[in-house]
DNA sequence: AATTTATGACTGACTAGTCAGTCATTGTCA
DNA sequence: TGACAATGACTGACTAGTCAGTCATAAATT
């Protein structure tokens, strides 16, 4: 019984650091907490990336590591499985975004203003970038992700709703916004940046949609169109 | 229409033929060709629950039979594949509602009354049914599923947004509408319908939305407030 | 009896998650 | 500084389980 093991993992081995040959750079980016790092954010590029395109469940995590370049082993290093990889990967993709957005706001100009900086930004980082497909994602594995819909509410919609909210009752103080019910629902303020995003996934081939432009019509109607020359 | 439950597997080996013991009766309701548009319909009604609660690939073809009360060889009597099901279900799940909605409205009244009618029937036969949950559907695996997208745009969309376009362009000649460029837009008018029915599907369960509340506040935003004028 | 319709056990392809083994890097000591 | 030992990140073949689709058989109908 001296048969060699069945198995010969150490045929086809590649080189496991072709990092820039430098074996041990202390400013570099060759040590091993680093690699591990790089590691981790080129498997979340991936699995995002995947999940997006396919869904929770037929994403496959041996598409996710080959994508990333690993084995899908190392993805176990770094992610208990699957699920709770998704979630992670969901709320961290977003988090930074509503932080920076939910900053507080410093009404210099009219509320207006504010509100045409945030329907910017909004169409800058999220409409035409990847995160508008996780909020596809979010609507569209939510209901079996009660976790994620869960932290979603507190992170993200009651946080903008609240900011939301308080805006329309200044531009109403201030005589900005005529429309005084329109701060018992700041959703349809929100609610064209939201159907931009659906529509830039679904129907962008078929029929392509300037939600800039399509956001400041809504603003004409919210505030009235603007006189100034 | 499932005139009986039909989720009631428990009986073990159900009755195949629970009919009327007319076996020849040509106005009855139990010839070989009721019986099988009664089963195709069970199908139906099972696998769109199954899809609207679990998604495509993760419904499972077995769960589908075992809701519907048939064995799962019957299903591939009625459906090609699962593929081919799924899509023929989000098809016909719409269909019906889009003719009945798309039919050519009589402005009798204002502009405004139509829209409220219209409003009124979203409420009513969508927001708060699981055609809702359909609409969240086609938006989840629209992009998987390229034919449910085209055929969507084409069969609801295009015609939806085109007869939108019309009424606002009615109420603009009418000087029932302001704001001009709203004709560029008709998603601005139906975003909030949209948005409500994906918040009842996600955060319902964190904070119920008042959605024909929401309508009216927002058609009070395009056309004006009533009581005023 | 012949024909149509329904069944559900079965198959084969597919995939999440595991783990024994490898080896580049890091630590230790002379 | 150079040699050797220890570490643990990484690998990928493998296991155990799932599920879409099939088909031989059975039931119902004509």
């Amino acid at each position: 019984m001296t048969s060699s093991s069945p198995k010969t993992p150490d045929a086809t081995k590649q080189v496991r650091s072709p990092r820039s040959g430098r074996p041990n750079d202390p400013s570099g980016a060759s040590n091993r907490a680093e690699r591990a790092a790089e590691r981790r954010a080129a498997i979340v590029e991936a699995a995002l990336t995947e999940f997006i395109a396919r869904g929770f469940t037929a994403t496959r995590l041996d598409d996710v590591a080959k994508r990333a370049g690993v084995a899908k082993g190392t993805i176990y290093l770094h992610f208990k499985d699957k699920e709770s990889m998704f979630e992670e990967l969901v709320r961290t993709a977003l988090v930074p975004l509503v932080n920076r957005i939910a900053a507080p706001q410093i009404p210099i100009g009219t509320v207006r203003d504010v509100i045409e900086a945030f329907a910017a930004t909004f169409i800058r980082e999220v409409a035409n970038t990847r995160r508008g497909d996780i909020i596809r994602l979010i609507v569209a594995e939510g209901p079996r992700f009660p976790a994620i819909a869960d932290f979603y509410y507190r992170e993200v919609i009651s946080r903008g709703l609240a900011g939301m909210r308080a805006l329309i009752e200044l531009a109403i103080a201030r005589g900005e916004i005529r429309q005084k019910q329109l701060a018992r629902y700041p959703q349809i303020v929100v609610a064209p940046a939201i159907v931009a995003v659906i529509w830039q996934s679904l129907f962008a081939r078929h029929s392509p949609l300037d939600a800039s432009d399509m956001l400041r019509v809504h603003l004409d109607l919210i505030f009235g169109e603007r006189s100034e020359t």
